[in-house]
DNA sequence: CGTAATTTTGAATACATTCAAAGATGGTGG
DNA sequence: CCACCATCTTTGAATGTATTCAAAATTACG
């Protein structure tokens, strides 16, 4: 569906990748100033989604990759009744929709847990200007292969983790996540529910409720709805690794 | 470790993309006749290797992805206490080592489940390459986007799937992946064992084994040492797609 | 402020694992 | 070529971890 051509409206944050605090984390983080400034003009500027908006829908015809600019998303695949399968949080700075180009149609959808801005980049500028550019498509290469290393640990995660270690190491992720992104590793705010991290370690919510918990009487973390605050975090990387045998029994 | 020079030893099967049977599944797939020779060119061939022998291992420094040309292999990461997950089975026309692309090595073995020849794709010189041949430069980019999504389908399985479900779509899988190669999607030789089976797909040998025996008392497949034959293709479908009320207890 | 949604906790159940051991297969050397 | 040993596979029984079902408590939101 064509867009009116008059986006050339100056948006509130007019966001430039030369301005942005994202650019040493982002695809443009190889890229020379002059090269920026070419990738900065195939980017599109899009309006806030709000929470539980669609940035697209499993099915939709794939035109775009989008970076996160603020905020976070979940990617969910449904196959069969009802059955949905969450694959992916999405921060600011990540890749959203690589898994798309393959296709003619993104392989799930993408929604904000959060008031979230994204740039999309319409791929096919993308990936001609990858042709000019080599350190943006070695970028944009080393982005799909890191997302193929992350993707192998998560299966290792679910196929051989305790639910007490999958718990452990999705905090653990986070707080790597966020402390990269100049935020506080130890205390933040999860914008997903209990249900999403469920869905995304694979188990009930139940059980993700009763393993927080736990770490929370073990004075591990302290949890309290969303807010989280990790109290020991060697403890909590040992508990991600491996059981061991139970030290405090009180 | 330097290889002599004389390489231009003409192999047994002087293999070149241009006669290889393959080609219609592998990368130079989109590549006109005269492109193919420029690809084919960059590429070393291997000599054979035998069962069990590493094409490279965990932690080695990445230099180059590999197309399985005949044979299969597993893909092997090891992390804490030898407690290995096996991530992935390549067949012929499949791509390996993608996943090393943004470190400095791979992140994990890949050993061959039977006599296998790979060719050898140094990627600095494959990256060059898709610099000028933008449908090769398409067709990496697709490579690795199938992967990210048949491993996010992987997931699925091993979040949300019961242990039949989970041995159904793996010989599901695998039969569409043989037909794809023109092989018989009904009755083909498994190159792993059922310790690879269960370790890929997050189940005790134990499990793989009784499912395997409880499929062929149901009269769904015939299963001999490593040969299976899929005796009733609709059937194992839906066992894959979700429990079903259980239709015969004879 | 009230209602819906989310989160927490408890008890019973189920599915796959673990432990144990027998049976089959395959590769190697005599 | 066959025998032997190691490895792999199959089967059974007991155990355990996470799930499911149920319901209360808390939180979020209009």
């Amino acid at each position: 569906m064509p867009e009116p051509i008059s986006r050339r409206r100056p948006l509130l944050h007019e966001a430039r990748c030369q301005t942005c605090s994202l650019s040493s984390l982002c695809l443009p983080l190889a890229l020379e100033l002059g090269d920026v400034s070419q990738f900065d003009a195939i980017i599109r500027r899009r309006a806030p989604l709000k929470k539980g908006e669609p940035l697209f829908r499993q099915g939709d015809t794939f035109t775009s990759v989008f970076a996160v600019r603020s905020g976070s998303l979940k990617q969910l695949t449904t196959e069969g009744a009802g059955n949905d399968q969450l694959t992916n949080f999405y921060l600011p700075s990540e890749l959203v929709g690589l898994d798309g180009i393959d296709e003619e149609h993104y392989p799930g959808s993408v929604i904000a847990l959060e008031t979230t801005t994204v740039c999309e980049i319409p791929f096919d500028r993308l990936d001609l200007l990858s042709e000019e550019l080599p350190e943006l498509r070695g970028q944009l290469y080393r982005s799909m292969s890191k997302e193929l290393r992350d993707d192998r640990r998560m299966m290792r995660l679910l196929s051989r983790k305790t639910a007490d270690q999958r718990l452990a190491s999705f905090l653990i992720t986070l707080s790597d996540r966020f402390r990269r992104r100049g935020y506080s590793p130890y205390s933040f705010r999860l914008s997903m529910s209990r249900a999403d991290i469920g869905n995304y370690l694979g188990l009930a919510v139940e059980t993700v409720s009763r393993i927080l918990s736990r770490f929370q009487n073990q004075n591990v973390v302290a949890v309290s709805g969303r807010e989280v605050n990790i109290l020991d975090m060697p403890r909590l990387i040992s508990l991600a690794e491996e059981e061991e045998a139970d030290v405090s029994p009180h």
